[in-house]
DNA sequence: GATGAATGAGAATTCATTCAT
DNA sequence: GATGAATGAATTCTCATTCAT
């Protein structure tokens, strides 16, 4: 069996166990025998826990950014690109839990080498919406009536709920991902006071 | 020294550990040593490594949940209490950083014993905030022109922006608990659609 | 069982061990159950193979430092010193082949932590029989006739000599160490010119 | 490539690796890959770690020997006869230090099988020197007046106090061979005795 | 003749946990 | 109540060795 697919199962099962049971308590053991292969042959292919551990990481961080960059519609509105964008990511999210779950509860977790992995990822997703903040203020005509510094904390807040709802939608029997962001949309773009007026968004 | 004090100083001592360390890479060794009594004692007190971290999670959880009741204004405005709710969760955050690790960090990366605890704390933290927005909706005279099955995921939203905006604040020179808790009613209650017209919400 | 008794059947098993195995054939389980303890109390006592293996090494070299400082007769004539040095330098090894092995045989091939230490007991003995050789040629009211430069090198050869017939005579059913002191001082100080004309050496 | 030249390759990159690494710590693949060859390769000329460990000591055995014999002048008279030989010795070692290394200092560390084959070359070595210095005597007209059974004790500690100078000699900047050679005839053939007289042998 | 792919066995080291005192 | 002494069970990682091609 050739060597790039061997190596995207143990990827595969990497992903699967850290996910799971998180990198210190993942045992190197398991995931080779989840893999399909012996022990050695990672270490062969991926020379330390650390690296393999990396190496998930990066794919499945690749992943989700490309999936949301595919999702917007670039010449759509200001709100509507929010929301395809969104739509994105819930989407590859539900689609990949482990992944999502990797990135987003194990790798942050784990200090330095890993946790600036994903802390560059999420400086593309929050550099992606503070960039549609911006073009939604110029489209309402409207030099960002609000402090401007505020946009970074505005940004964080939305991509923080994102991804909280990601992890609550994930669970069994949750919403879709077309209602997920919808629910994010009325609750980030409407606003709480409108919404308890009766007046909420849709796309 | 009584029995009631060393247990105390064994949970300061490991919620410390743990929060910094992750539940796998924290030892009793280290934990017994940074409180000051041998590790048999530990033992004696607290069973397990497993329940030692069930105890921290238990009353790291109760800490956070009796700061956020008491910071409610009761007889406030809607919008008011909520900010309220949201400014005490923020100031305790902030206060006890090695707690909020515990709890936010920690003890959701380590499966099924632990994620439960955490769990049932973040549920009711997500009800009270539901009642909020119920309350908020009635006070509007409006019978949650919304459908009301998307106020659990409004609510889900609101705390994971708070919980994201809590690990961005805590950083190094971060934006104090009131500044926090203004940037997420601004998101939250007036909503993006709004500021980019230039309408804040102010307290 | 004491801490310190404990310590010393480690280093015994670990001395033996090494001895007959080098450094890195002899396993640290080999060690543990030859002294009769578990290999995690041989980690807490002596903390590393490394630590482990420098621990013999000391306890050797001191030990046969100590047995020939004890033989020499301060008060003799040079040759006579020279003779008892050696007698009990012959004497240690033969009692202590394992002792011997590991610093003559092991601690010297494997590199620099450790072949320093040996390096350092060697640079005790050799300053020792370069003090005696001078004694012997001012006994002789002779200022060094020969180039003083190569007492060094004598030095070093009567060293190796030695060494060679503490590893020869240490052989079964080989000759007894007063039989080898006096082949080495037949040899080193009446030399082989001498020797082949009839003329020998004695005590 | 012709099978013969392609196991000298091999062989020289397991002389240099196993001198520097020692048998243990070299690794096939270390070997393999300075060989230049893939590792089953050298598996297929040389069987195992073992057979080939064996291989490289036999060839570095036999051309040390070698050089010994055709150094030593076979007309001359003893002593000249025993000079010859050593300068031969310390010239090898001093040309082919890897070579060395694995005989004197790797091989003899590792135990049985190994041990025995440096141990044959060494008692060749040995024999030489034996029916040198017997040579000698008789040279001298006399019938080995020390007791003829010492003769084996003193070859065995001209030879180890030659195979010392020759790890002395060894080291960056020592002396070179001939004055090697002298050092130890003046040590050997005129004694300490004689040394601090001042009488000294010269060539 | 030569190699890419694969592994069984064993190495050092760590840690939660328990007694006898 | 408190602890020094001790260990069973993992864990990460390495390496000599073998086939199918």
């Amino acid at each position: 069996m050739p060597r790039a697919v061997r190596e995207q199962q143990m990827l595969d099962a990497a992903v699967r166990t850290f996910a799971r049971c998180g990198y210190r308590s993942a045992s190197m053991d398991e995931i080779a025998e989840l893999a399909g292969v012996s022990k050695p042959l990672v270490y062969l292919y991926l020379n330390s826990k650390e690296e393999l551990f990396t190496a998930c990481i990066r794919r499945e961080a690749a992943a989700l950014v490309a999936a949301v960059r595919a999702a917007v519609e670039p010449d759509a509105a200001a709100d509507r690109q929010l929301w395809s964008g969104l739509h994105g990511f819930f989407a590859h999210t539900a689609a990949h839990p482990d992944g999502w779950a990797l990135l987003h509860v194990q790798a942050r977790t784990q200090g330095e080498p890993f946790a600036r992995e994903v802390a560059a990822m999420r400086a593309e997703m929050v550099e992606l919406v503070t960039r549609q903040i911006a073009a939604a203020a110029q489209e309402a005509g409207c030099a960002l009536g609000m402090a401007g510094q505020e946009v970074p904390g505005l940004a964080q807040a939305l991509v923080g709920a994102a991804e909280s709802l990601a992890e609550w939608a994930g669970a069994e029997g949750g919403p879709s991902a077309k209602e997920t962001a919808a629910t994010l949309m009325n609750f980030a773009w409407a606003g709480l006071g409108n919404l308890t007026q009766g007046q909420a968004w849709s796309p």
